[in-house]
DNA sequence: TGCCTAAGTTAGAATCATTTTAAATCGATT
DNA sequence: AATCGATTTAAAATGATTCTAACTTAGGCA
């Protein structure tokens, strides 16, 4: 059940990433959670089973994560910046009422995503290295919500 | 020439928005300028004709514009948040070091774009109405500099 | 045309997420 | 096990954005 934790601990030793108690731990906790953590979240979450573990780190270490690749950010529009580890290739449906993130994994996706890259280095010249595709709408709770208000 | 300009302005009364000089000026600036600016680069520029206009009116039409849906956000990695007006569908390529934005205007955007939220409406059940694609690289100059480094 | 009022603007203060600092600690290579 | 550059830490600093309260105005209506 630790495989997919495992797996990510291996890809950083492959990569000389320094590894420490704090790495592990946040590391742990983003492969754990799909609930596109804010830093104050990961923080509360972590004071339970490790107190004192300084903001500072967990900025600094999720701005290492995000340098190599495995974590995206994501701003919903509400509270501060989200974060995601981003093992499969997916994107985000956020809703614009109250910021409720979704992840979608589509087959086509990858396809798709390429495409827009190749056209993007085409028309650019710039030497593409991953994207960022979220679509925005009301989720279903702030449907309804809304719906019976009026 | 302003042709542009006042298609946006009529589009704005046609939607009851209320105009005011502060409005007109700022929506001019997006309109006729395709440079990405910050709020700090607007409040600069606009200096220069119109002294004294707050900076928490450049936040407030700002974000009026964002929800009218006709001007989007950019976050590029280095300073603030970057602004666009969002005339003709497209989407951005951003450089990973020195921030960057550059448009990708790519004639099967639009249907693209509607597969991808047509997937995640029927997967997460969002009523989507939007999108922000962003690929992310070296832009060419980033690319020289780096190059000649090493 | 001129009032009236809700909406917009303003300067400055306040907020708060993020970054910086400098000292203490630690990981991993020898 | 020793070493040294990298990491962590708490606290202070920063700075973009939001809030406040008073002032001004756009645009509908008589």
């Amino acid at each position: 059940m630790g495989s997919e934790v495992d797996e990510a601990f291996t890809e950083l030793q492959r990569r000389h990433v320094r590894m420490t108690p704090q790495r592990r731990t946040i590391l742990t906790y983003l492969v754990t959670h799909h609930n596109h953590p804010t830093v104050e979240t990961i923080h509360e979450a972590l004071d339970q089973q490790t107190p004192n573990m300084s903001l500072a780190t967990i900025y600094n270490t999720l701005k290492l994560f995000v340098d190599l690749g495995i974590v995206i950010e994501l701003a919903n529009g509400e509270d501060g910046v989200h974060y995601d580890y981003y093992n499969k290739p997916h994107y985000h449906a956020i809703c614009t009422n109250c910021g409720r993130i979704a992840d979608v994994f589509y087959p086509d996706f990858p396809k798709v995503a390429q495409q827009l890259e190749k056209e993007a280095a085409d028309q650019t010249g710039y030497q593409i290295t991953g994207n960022h595709i979220e679509v925005y709408g009301l989720c279903p709770q702030c449907q309804k919500k809304l719906n019976s208000k009026s």
